[in-house]
DNA sequence: CTGTTATGCGTAGACCATACGCAGAACTAG
DNA sequence: CTAGTTCTGCGTATGGTCTACGCATAACAG
């Protein structure tokens, strides 16, 4: 039986306590102008409009008309403050599948609901990340994504190392994605041209006899044009279902 | 057919150009005492011994007894500095596969060989990535993926989507893999006590009610003990593979 | 009214990347 | 040998970062 109190163990974080619920206001002292989730809300709005470089202290603070140093109060550093970013930024979980739908369709909605949210929010790539999931909605998603599993006969273990499998594989379509938009943004050059550029500039560079399988693949024009990221995303996707399949066929024979 | 000169297009970075070879010295001027690959190699050194964070320009600075502004003069920013220090840091690729290798063996060890780089060198894992590879070695990885598909019958772009999936697969796995582990040493805990510590607090923090499946899956004792990375690691790849099994089988149908 | 406590925030320190410009070294042309 | 040119190394300075520390003040308990 897992335990679900104990009071042992290393402290949570004061501000993730808080995203939890679970600390109330002191009855001693000034009431508190700020507030952990009006401090969070502020950071991300800068970072949905200026990236997350933007995100500094002083700034935060300035969006909140505080001071710098009056955000100390509330959260403990600025990495903490980015936890509670990343939890807020992804935003409630998609909701339970419809029971209608298999194992295959309903983590392929995960899938694309991760996919939409870090396509809206680029900057939740650039956090960097610390540890293992602890704030609510973060939990929320993996619930989410361990019942679309419900019905498999897959060992617990296994359901969580798919999920691993998906959301890493989701961010890191996302992450390519995004720097080729980055990229474009950063050189003045047109999205569209992007790739193209980037073909000249190899196929400029490498040497024939050193390179033959490389320059197959620039002959043969894939770099050319940009293919619909979406595409891609689902070629990848299929490709990890695919494998999945036949380790559930293989898990129920 | 692809043109291997074309002087058009966005110029490299002087500092990309001369890992490529083709920056001559010229003729006048005072004789370099510092060079682009010593500063890089000094940058290695220093991210080896102590982390990335440690990569300061002042500290690479000092590791080869010269002034900060000196590097100025071979590097153009800290971002190239970083790119190029990519490329060494991967060091050169696996070199071509045995041909009585099939492709799934060939991946497979293309597959292990950045594993490796990345256990060795988990800084590699915190430089942002700005753009696609344009680095002699990082290409010469990307050659060497692609032979290991020689023989198959997929289109040029699906081999280039394929490899991308599997590098960001191994990317995602030494990335989670290595959280644990600096996780840890930064929270002074045991290494084998992380996972232990972290399915006490998550266990202490959700209600049953809203998180079900994520109680089973603690229940089932899955975050107890340390799985063997490598086992983690081999899970995920196989499936991927099979899921490209999947595929080739379907191409070549 | 007094004591306690928590809040907001000003100051200051220790870093960071890097723009700019100068002193001098090494070469070429005469 | 000399003068001119060009490139290297680096000192200075600017503006940014996070955050440790401590003080004044506001709000409540008794």
């Amino acid at each position: 039986m897992a335990e679900t109190k104990d009071d042992s163990g290393p402290a949570l974080p004061p501000a993730i306590e808080s995203a939890w619920g679970l600390r109330g206001r002191p009855p001693r002292g000034p009431r508190p102008g700020l507030s952990v989730p009006a401090i969070v809300d502020a950071a991300v709005r800068v970072a949905d409009a200026d990236g997350l470089p933007a995100v500094s202290m002083s700034r935060v603070a300035k969006e909140l008309g505080a001071a710098t140093m009056a955000l100390y109060r509330h959260v403990g550093s600025k990495d903490e403050l980015l936890t509670l970013m990343v939890d807020a930024g992804y935003g409630p979980s998609p909701g339970p599948a419809s029971p209608d739908d298999d194992w295959r369709a309903r983590l392929t909605r995960w899938a694309w609901a991760e996919h939409d949210v870090l396509r809206q929010r680029p900057w939740l790539l650039h956090v960097p990340i610390t540890g293992p999931p602890i704030t609510p909605q973060q939990l929320d998603w993996m619930e989410d994504g361990l019942r679309c599993l419900d019905g498999t006969t897959l060992p617990e273990g296994e359901k969580m190392s798919i999920l691993l499998l998906i959301t890493g594989y989701v961010r890191n379509e996302a992450t390519l994605t995004n720097q080729i938009a980055e990229g474009s943004r950063a050189a003045g050059v047109e999205p569209g041209e992007m790739m193209p550029a980037y073909r000249r500039m190899v196929g400029r560079l490498i040497d024939p006899v050193r390179f033959p399988a490389l320059l197959r693949v620039l002959n043969a024009g894939v770099l050319d044009q940009d293919d619909d990221p979406d595409d891609e995303f689902t070629f990848g996707l299929d490709r990890i279902l695919d494998g999945i399949e036949a380790l559930i066929a293989r898990r129920a024979a």
